[in-house]
DNA sequence: CGATAATTGATTATACGTTATCGTTAGCGG
DNA sequence: CCGCTAACGATAACGTATAATCAATTATCG
């Protein structure tokens, strides 16, 4: 599964997620990257971003309560917001508090987490 | 489903959350449950656990890629600091951070969620 | 104390995301 | 332009967490 061929699919995947300043799900992949290649399959769009994830092009993003998205990896730090009216994840820059604060006692603190909900700009209000 | 009968099976269920200061998996329930109902079956705890939710006595704890825990409801805002050692989650109280601040403008900001990693007190290092 | 029906526990079934299968397509080195 | 085989797409299979089934048990009430 070392991505030996230059296909098509790929290429469009790829671009998929360079095109994207946000996390993806399978399925927005899919219908992004249909885009391109119309014929294209959801068996590829997992077997392609897994293999991108074992190259280290893509991450896991996981959020609470639903399935991985992915997003180019090498990013620096930062979190995410989903908006609960159109379900998309975005990127926040910035990383605001002072965690080790709430830490007990004897706990060791290696790294965290910050998911931040609400509405996003295009959903208004 | 309204839980009409005072039953062994469900004292203990809520006696084990009662005595819990961090949120369970239907695996941690069973195991502390049966030290008191010996024949508990795991239907029963999640047939009870749902009931309890649905009466508002617990509350869904979602982390990132796991099925979700659950704790007592009511408690005042916090958050949960996962072991990465022993897998167990604990509460830690107080909650850092001006998140407002990240926001991009135009995005409402409903609620957030943050999760610590590392390793607990009991697990050292 | 019964009778009734809610509850239990073992088990099977379901839901869903992801992976495996397999015949067909097509990249690419020769 | 061939031939080899990686890669594809459709679909079946899988894993896991949770819910449904159902005969046996047991809480509750007259």
């Amino acid at each position: 599964m070392a991505m030996e061929r230059d296909t098509a699919q790929r290429r469009a995947i790829r671009e998929v997620f360079e095109a994207s300043e946000r996390p993806l799900g399978p399925r927005e992949v899919l219908d992004a990257a249909q885009a391109m290649v119309p014929s294209l399959g959801i068996a590829t769009v997992y077997r392609t971003v897994k293999a991108l994830v074992e190259e280290g092009w893509l991450v896991p993003v996981e959020l609470p309560g639903e399935p991985p998205r992915h997003e180019r990896a090498g990013k620096k730090h930062h979190h995410h917001f989903v908006c609960e009216s159109c379900d998309r994840v975005f990127e926040v820059e910035g990383c605001p508090g002072n965690f080790r604060s709430v830490v007990p006692e004897g706990f060791q603190l290696d790294r965290h987490d910050l998911v931040l909900y609400g509405r996003c700009a295009t959903c208004g209000d």
